[in-house]
Parts: structure tokens; sequence; C-alpha cells
DNA sequence: TATGAATGAGCGTTCATTCAT
DNA sequence: GATGAATGAACGCTCATTCAT
């Protein structure tokens, strides 16, 4: 008893630290990309010593690996979630994009370290591209275009290449991300769902046509 | 007389030179990314000195600086090229669109650092998140900003927020281009002119309606 | 009563303890020496906590000067009985020198740990050069001169510096003894045996050349 | 004519530079070890900076093998003259156990690192035990061990093991020299020229005892 | 002008040691 | 007493930049 309280306890702590750790990194990374931002850096930000976020990481390379998977890990069950309350393909995909919008709202330099991954070429790795990432993001796409398809033979949408259709529409909301992020009150989310409906939606819904 | 020709042979011969350290500098860069891609990398593939290359280009910021501008003055006066000869602002804006593609097809190096610069976060520079880059691309959304709007005037497109248009279509292509960057064979450039084709004009073209 | 059986069971635990932890700093340290082996190295393999080890030791020198002195201790105390046990000092001393041989036959990584000390210039300690080993190797060899000395007094021996004959016999022994911990199988210890019969106890010059 | 010299005065600087560092790494390896010697030690003492000790030598460790390597070929050519300037074997080996004590007599920081590498275990490099070294010694234990089987051969010395007489001489004159570097004054290297003469190239057996 | 040897600040990483539990 | 998470000084090494030639 005692000693599973105790065990509990230090996982927590551990957990409690590394939480804090990967805010600190996230802030420093953000801000000053990978290269720029030193251990030592997050180290400060995080009130720890450098070697508590290597017991911890392992790695510079793995704590940045860390700090994207579990955003994108978070994310992708959010965007899963939204894609399922749906009625039909196009209410699912409105929802995600909706909570795209709504996922980065209050996280403006999350969205800037994913948009950096996404659509630059991010992170050169020592251990190559970080091809874990880039799986990642093409099941993604590949979940998207399963959506389309089902859309599609439902005549829902208008017949079009599926995969084609989910980068279009992720290329169009990242786009408009990237816009926000650099200027939040210039360019703010309402402009990304403007344009996903009146262009993307009104080209492919039978509906309309 | 003799002077002149001199002082113009000189000329001649520091712009090649230059050229070639900004072609050695291309590969480097793109193959390994900034921080990754040190000067004396770049010295080794160009077959010049370390000293040579900073007595022409100051720090390493300023030559990628610089090999960004010419790239980006480049495409853009072909662009701007593609965006005249069209008889109307929908056969216009496809050139532009055909011209992206077109411009990279045999340089997917390029395509990868621009990339990098327009959908990323960038380098992240000492003296800032190059600001100049940054106001290039600006005015290009402004610019094509304007032949939406133009086209919406003359009833060409389906009335709509001309900026996001820009912002949409750039996002579109933008996104098409990376996925050919990652894997030119599954991801032609040509899936990006039928997405623009059936995504985004048969949105707002008008005649479609 | 009860105290006692306690503080003596208490004891007797920490004794164990010490043993283990020095068991498995001998493997540790001979196989990848003093400066490459970390505490927390000992600490897996002793399976014990890197505190319990700086509670029983002080520091890793302190660790590392203990080990050798156990085993420098027991070595000496089977030399002396080694040396005991001959009627005459030409089989004490042959006594040592097989006594010598047996006492690392079956403790290769020993030997290495203890001829780095012997005879490479050893770990350098932050407290200088290990004042102590060096003095109980320096008794040793006086030691053995005492029986030289004994030896030629007696006439068993021919005239001679006894010190030079003690580093000489401790010189062959220890150049046999470091071959066979490189090469067990190359240079048995009955080699030294060999040699130290037929070059340090008779002669190598034919006498009448 | 200019070229040629320019080369070759860039060539003789680096050599004079090379030279400097290496004079350095050995009064500090000698004096504090391999891993208690910093490349900043090194360079305050050698008066350059330590990028310029990278680029002459690579690692630290490739520093270490290089002013060994460099010592020991000059060695195995001092005593490979020495080992030919003698009318048979045995005045051969009498002047290279000459040669070696005069090698080191104004060099006594140069035998430490030596020694701790022929008799200790020697440096645990990253890339294994430096097995050039290794060899190089054992290469010349062969050379030695075939002076031996010549001298037997001519009858200049009893049969016996060459290789084990090899190791034997060895042995005895790296334990004298060890004692000298300890203790110059009270261990002078002609106690072993004393004890290779009574003890080695005669015997200390009384004959007829 | 072109060169490339030399520089040294700064980084990622390790590990002996401590101390709250 | 035993634990092991936390610490941070120190090290090996890199590379943008300079400057004597």
């Amino acid at each position: 008893m005692i000693a599973d309280l105790k065990l509990s306890r230090r996982e927590r702590n551990k957990q409690r630290n590394r939480a804090e750790i990967l805010e600190a990194a996230l802030h420093e990374f953000s801000e000053r990309g990978f290269h720029d931002t030193s251990i030592q850096d997050i180290a400060v930000r995080a009130e720890f010593a450098v070697g508590t976020i290597y017991a911890l990481f392992g790695t510079k390379e793995d704590l940045y690996r860390d700090l994207l998977r579990e955003h994108v890990v978070e994310a992708t069950a959010q965007f899963s979630k939204a894609l399922e309350d749906g009625s039909d393909e196009y209410e699912q995909l409105w929802n995600y994009v909706e909570a795209k919008g709504r996922l980065y709202e209050d996280k403006i330099k999350l969205a800037r370290l994913i948009l950096t991954e996404t659509l630059g070429t991010g992170i050169c790795f020592k251990t190559g591209p970080n091809p874990e990432l880039k799986a990642m993001y093409d099941l993604w796409h590949r979940q998207l275009a399963e959506i389309f398809a089902s859309g599609i033979r439902k005549g829902v949408f208008r017949d079009a290449n599926p995969l084609s259709l989910a980068l279009a529409l992720e290329g169009m909301t990242n786009q408009f991300l990237y816009q926000w992020s650099e200027d939040p009150e210039g360019y703010p989310y309402s402009m990304a769902l403007d344009a996903v409906r009146d262009v993307f939606f009104r080209a492919i819904l039978v509906r309309n046509a």
C-alpha cells in the first residue's frame, strides 16, 4: 500500500516534471527553432538542471520528437473525434476544420511548431528526417481521403481524387493557420472557415451543383 | 579603356564566382538545412576558399538570404510574366499555377528550400525572422488578391474575399508542391493542376454556376 | 544481548553489501578502466543504489582504493605464507613465484587491474598518485630483497644487489603475467615459471663462452 | 617557385605547430594521464586554440595515439640501430639495453607515458584497446626473440624459449625504467645494466651450491 | 584579391555527488 | 539505513568568422 503510494507519487512527480519540461521546450523551440534553442535555455525556463532533462528525455532530438509526438497524438485524437460527430461526410469534415481552428486558437506557439514540421521541410535529424512524424501525417491524409471517398460513393461529393481533395483541404487550412500564427489579429481563423465553405465545399458538394 | 575592360572582367569574374557559390549553397542548404550546413561545406562544394565566400556575401545568414532573394526575385518575375499572358483573370491565374509547376519541375532542391521558408516558420535569424522574405510573400499575396478582385469586379469570379482566395490558392498549390518534393513520382504536379481546376476554379468561376 | 545480535547482524549485512559492491566494482573497473566506469555502472551490476555505495565507500576514488587495498592485502598474505614454506631462500622464492601464478589463474580481471597499478603509472588520483599502494609495493620489494640478502649471506645466491634481484624477479614475473592476461592461451603462466628457472635462477650465457 | 616556397613554408609551419602541440600533450598526458588531461589543458600549454588542435589531430584519442606512435617509431628506429652494432648477439642485446636507458635518460615524462602503455593496461579507447601499439610491441618482442634464437643457434646462448627470453629481458628493463621514472635519484638506470649483466646474462644460483 | 590556418565561444552530453524521502 | 532523482560543473568537439600572407 505504502509502496504503491510512493511509487505512484514518484511516477506522478516524474510525469509532472516531464510535462513542465515539455512546456518549456515548446516555448523555446517555437520561439527560436530547434537549432537556436539550447538545452540550457530549456533548463533555465523549466527551472530544472540539464541533467534532469537528459535523464527524462535522452537527447535534444528525442525531446523535440517527444514534444511533437505528444501534440500530434493529442491533435489526431481530437480531430478523429470531430470526424465522428457529423451526420454525413460534409459535416464530419466541417467539424474537423472547426476543431483544427479551436485546437490552436490559444496555442499559437504549438501551431507554429507543428506547421514547421508539417509544411516546411522540418528539422533535419542526424537520424534522418523524422520518419515517424512524416508517417503520422501520411496516415492522417489517408484517413481524410477515406472520408472523401466515402462521401463520393454516397453522392455527397462530386467525383474527384480523394487524396487530392484531402491535400487541397489540408493545404488551404494550413495556409490560413500559418497566416494566423504570423498575425493573429490580421488573419483570424474565421477566414479559413469562410474560404473552406465558399471555395472548397462549394466546388465539391453535389447539392450546390 | 584597358582599365574598363579589366574592371569589367573583374566584375564578370566576381559575378561568376557569386553564381557558383550560390549554386553550391543551394545544394548544401537544401540537402541538410541551414544549420547543418557549414560554410566549409559550401566552400568545398564551390571550390572556393571560405574567405572568398565571406568577401562576397558577408555572413552565412546573408548568403542564405541572398540565395533566397535571388530565387524569389526570379520566380516573381516569371510569375508576373505568366499573369500577363491571360486574356482574363481566370487564364492569368491558370497560367500562374502552371508556371509555378514548371519553375520547380527540374529544381526540386530549390522547391524544398522555398517551401521551408514559405510554409514552415523558416530559419530563425539572429536578426529576427527574415522580414524581407516575409514582405515579398505578403506583396505577392496582395498581387494575387488584386487579380482576384479584378476578376470579381468583372464578373469572372463569384464575390469573395480576394485575399482569402489568394491564400487558398497558394495553400493548395504549395501543399501539392511539398508532396511532390517529398515523392516526385507519387505526387506529380499534375495533381495540383487537377485539384486547382476541379476544386478551386469550379467553386469560384461564375460560368460554372 | 539482542542489541548485540542486531548490531552484529547489521554489521554482517554491511560487510556482505561491501563485498558485493567490491565484486561488481572489480568487474567493471577491470573491463573498462577507472575513468570509463561510472558509479551508476557499478550500482547496476551490484544491484544497489548509488547512495548505498557512497554511504559505504565515500567517493569513487575511495572505492577504487579499497578494492585494490583489499586484494593487495590478501595477495601479500598469501605471498608471505608462500615465502615461509621453503627450506631455503631458493625454495621460498620459488614458492612465491608459483603462488603468484596460482593467485591470478582464475582471476584474470584482478590481474589486469593490479598490473595497471603495479606497472603502469596507475590512476592519477586528485589526491596525488595513490601513495598508499606505492608504499605497499615498496615494502614488498624490500621484503623480497631481504630474502635475497639472506640467501646471499648463506651462500645460496651469488653476491649481487638484493634490491636489484627483487626488482628483476618482479619485472620478469609481471611481464609474463601481463602477457597471460592479454592472451591466456598463448602465454600460460608456465612460461614464467620456465623463464624464472632457466633465466633468473640459472644463467643463459654459456659459461665458457 | 614561389608557390613551392609558399607551400613548403605552410607545410613547415604546420609541422612546427604539430610538434609544439605534441610536446605540450606529452607533458600534460604524462603528468595527469589521458583522462585527467583536457584538450583545453594542452591548448593552454601549447599556446594554441582548441580548434587548431582538432584541425591537426582529429580527436583527443587521435592526438594521444599520434603522440605514442611518433615516439614508438623513433624508439624502435634507435633500438634497431643499436641491435645492428654488435659483433655477436650478446653485444647486440647489450647495446639495446644501453640504448633503452640513453633514450629516456632526459625524457622522464616520455618514459612514464610509454610504460603506462607497455606495462599497464593502457588507455581504454572507445575504439578498442589501441591495437596498433599492441601490435608494435608484439612485433618488437618477436624481433628480440629472433636475436635470441640466432644466438642460441650459434651457441652464444644456452637453449631456451627465445620469446620467453625476450619477455624476460623486457620485463626486467621495464621494471627498472619504471622505478627510475618514479625516483630518478634512488633508482639510476645503471641498476638495470648491472642486473641485466649479473642476472640475465649470467646466473645467480651458485652453480655448485 | 583570394586564401585557409587559426580562433574561441558555445553546444550537447556525462556523471560524481548530494539529499529528501 | 537505503534509495535514486536531481544537480551542474566540466569535457570533447564544431564552426562562423577573421586576418596575415
